[in-house]
DNA sequence: TCTGGGGTCCTGTGGCTC
DNA sequence: TCTGGAGCCACAGGACCC
């Protein structure tokens, strides 16, 4: 078994993995030098149901971590500076740093706003082996940005990102095929990419616990445990990544948007008023992103956490706000509501095309050309200029950002 | 005690067609 | 005409990531 997974090796390390060093709170820290060396802590409102989005490594030594919530945080840590998110501040630093790193190789793979990963196979004639590479783009993240990220080098994207995550803050680190027998057999299951707290659970209870375990582990009983998904388990295990780099694709998956009520609800009212700005916002960012939709997905979540989701096919792709809004009603129709406190709903457009398809084949494009003059108008005048009757967003966790959907109004039913 | 928001990917299931 | 299997697709939901 172990050459088996052995054979899936490069040659040699050449992927890079980029990680910021808690990117949304170095990018505040960076444009405010007042805030560099203290706790700074990244998230919602203190009051309400906020939960942290990134803290300051200053934040974390209080205890503060992701995920937890902001009273929480406030108690861990009262000497932090808490500040709401700027999504557009941390797009645009996302932006430059692509850029950036299109300057050492043509084969980069953007993760998420903070990490990237980077194929530097054909770039050494230029600038040197993976580690001299590394260290010139973290010297020019520094140069650019005024911020820290930590890099990891390996043979597969898997060990690339794991010795990144073994070098953070500031650092470069490097795991090689070697260590796949070695360093990496000492470390938590729940450290590798892809098992998460479920995954890890069900491993704990069958007594694997480190990679070593699972390395070991008779493949029959990871077989009867996880089905067909042991042999990913077992790959994981050996740090092999199932993809190559692969650079950044043209069109994203979904695109979604969802909103937790600071009280939960059963007002039908109150649902329908904040799935019509749930819609107008998410069909804003499709129309400025020139994207349409097929698919609309409705998420609701109760007081019991327990969630559901409800999907449904358009006859026609659409980036109309009437058409999401009416889908995303029906599919609520469907869900029985009777005695359940609603916390959270959502709605994600999936399987989306370019404005070409659309123009083409969705008979709905006048009322998107439509909404597109409404959205010109709002890129002029300001969001809050002109508005959907009846839209709006419950009181919630996080109030809508400046370019979020607008203030309830009395409903009319009328919309562009 | 309290668990956001925006995503991606995978799996299982059921309906439909051939 | 009926039946079973294969393949495809839509859908629901789980799990994971940052």
């Amino acid at each position: 078994m172990r050459v088996e997974y052995e054979r899936m090796f490069a040659s040699s390390p050449s992927i890079l993995h980029v990680d910021m060093d808690a990117f949304f709170a170095s990018v505040e820290q960076a444009r405010r030098p007042q805030l560099r060396g203290r706790p700074v802590v990244v998230g919602g409102p203190r009051e309400g149901r906020s939960v942290v989005s990134t803290a300051s490594y200053e934040a974390r030594a209080c205890g503060v971590r992701t995920a937890m919530p902001i009273a929480q945080a406030e108690r861990l840590c009262p000497q932090a500076v808490f500040l709401p998110p700027d999504f557009a501040a941390y797009s645009a630093a996302h932006e430059r740093l692509v850029r950036l790193f299109g300057t050492f190789t043509d084969q980069v793979e953007v993760v998420s706003i903070d990490e990237a990963f980077l194929d530097v196979a054909g770039s050494g004639r230029l600038f040197g082996p993976p580690r001299a590479i590394a260290c010139r783009i973290q010297q020019a993240v520094l140069h650019s940005e005024g911020i820290t990220c930590s890099i990891g080098i390996g043979p597969t994207k898997l060990l690339a990102k794991l010795a990144a995550s073994l070098n953070k803050p500031a650092g470069v680190g490097e795991l090689t095929e070697a260590d796949v027998h070695g360093r990496l057999r000492e470390l938590p299951v729940r450290e590798l990419w892809g098992i998460g707290p479920a995954i890890g659970g069900r491993l704990a209870a069958l007594g694997i616990t480190t990679v070593a375990l699972l390395q070991d582990a008779p493949l029959g009983l990871l077989t009867a445990a996880f089905g067909p998904s042991a042999h990913a388990l077992r790959r994981l295990a050996y740090g092999h990544s199932l993809s190559a780099v692969q650079p950044r694709r043209q069109l994203p998956r979904s695109v979604g948007s969802e909103i937790t009520f600071s009280h939960d609800t059963t007002v039908r009212e109150q649902l329908d008023a904040t799935l019509l700005g749930l819609a107008d916002q998410v069909t804003t960012r499709m129309r400025r992103q020139g994207l349409s939709a097929r698919t609309v997905t409705l998420k609701v979540r109760f007081s019991t956490f327990h969630t559901i989701t409800r999907r449904t096919t358009l006859h026609a792709a659409t980036a109309g706000t009437q058409r999401v809004h009416e889908a995303a009603v029906a599919l609520l129709d469907e869900v029985d509501l009777r005695g359940r406190l609603v916390r959270l709903l959502g709605i994600s457009l999936g399987d989306l095309h370019g404005k070409a398809f659309q123009l083409t084949f969705d008979d709905g494009w006048k009322e998107t050309a439509l909404c597109e003059s409404v959205d010109r108008v709002r890129d002029k005048y300001g969001q809050r200029s002109i508005r959907f009757a009846g839209a709006g967003l419950a009181p919630a966790a996080h109030p809508a950002p400046p370019e979020g959907p607008a203030a309830p109004l009395p409903a009319s039913g009328a919309m562009c």
